[in-house]
DNA sequence: CAGCTTAAGTCAGTCTTGTTGACTTTCCAA
DNA sequence: TTGGAAAGTCAACAAGACTGACTTAAGCTG
């Protein structure tokens, strides 16, 4: 590791330093999440669809529990997003075959459609602000985005990295 | 500048690390709010009232239009929550002298109180965040964050900065 | 197998926080 | 001096979260 970090050089923690980075979180997030929501503006969908989309996506055949814990939401919060998302033929609830008491969601055609056309979006200003800041500076970005997880979030997170990767 | 950032090795914009980042950015979000939102749950106060409460202690004397710029809403949205903060008397608002159309937001004590006690729960998180990750990573994250802002945004973040230094 | 637990879904009601539309007061410039 | 723009306020509505109470179906266990 760097030298840097090691020793009394902790001026990168002081208050200002870190009411910055607070505000820093702030205005990124609301470029992260414009995107999306301008193109879910004109359908009747609005940013609890992407998450669900984007989590069915990323993990097929996840169940309603496993989900709602991703998202953080109560079961009655998601099944109402949930229940319009598979009316519109976006999204396939499938009955468990182990446990009948389970149901797996997937992504049909059309849904699958609509998350590219999303996370399109999402990925090109993601992609533009890491070949902005470059790789050492994404490694840092990472890291600290880590750190401020809740433990069991974190933990739920590297899950669905190796699912993926 | 790393000589890593140069070249052919763009591994780091592939679209599985796009989507990690993503992740990293949602499941973070969540972890930043966390604290605040678990302070002001148990009074009559939102995420909403939570924000005025900062930007008004970052950026004291600012007008009421400033600050709907700066935290993104419409003025009518903004101002449901600086009524109920003037009212129970954590917000005090001055007419312009200059120009009587405008209305200078200041927090009283028992608003610098409040803004206290969640700002010190939302900069312990930051401060263990940042300490775990080290000062170039901070550095980093911060790159990162600023390139994934608005351009007007990115702006006025600025703006706040060097007043605050 | 009877009874408890778990997964999912539903219904009803509330709260926060965003929206639009209509309005007043104040300022400034043609 | 008047007419438009800007700042702020009031009212009504919508999205998306919440709690609480309940049902159905399936699994597990003493």
């Amino acid at each position: 590791m760097g030298d840097v970090s090691t020793g009394e050089n902790l001026l990168f923690l002081t208050d200002e330093q870190l009411r910055q980075g607070i505000e820093a979180m702030f205005f990124a997030y609301r470029g992260f999440t414009a995107d999306p929501d301008r193109i879910l503006a004109g359908m009747a969908y609005g940013r609890a669809h992407h998450r669900a989309i984007h989590f069915i996506n990323r993990a097929p055949g996840t169940t309603v529990n496993n989900l709602l814990i991703l998202l953080g939401v109560t079961k009655q919060s998601l099944n109402r997003v949930l229940r319009t998302l598979i009316e519109d033929g976006l999204v396939e609830s499938r009955v468990g075959t182990a446990d009948k008491r389970e149901r797996h969601l997937y992504l049909t055609e059309a849904g699958e459609e609509l998350e590219h056309k999303l996370s399109d979006a999402q990925r090109a200003r993601m992609r533009a602000a890491y070949r902005a800041a470059g790789p050492q500076a994404v490694a840092g970005f990472r890291q600290v985005l880590e750190a401020m997880m809740d433990p069991e979030m974190r933990r739920r997170y590297h899950a669905l990295k190796e699912s993926g990767a």
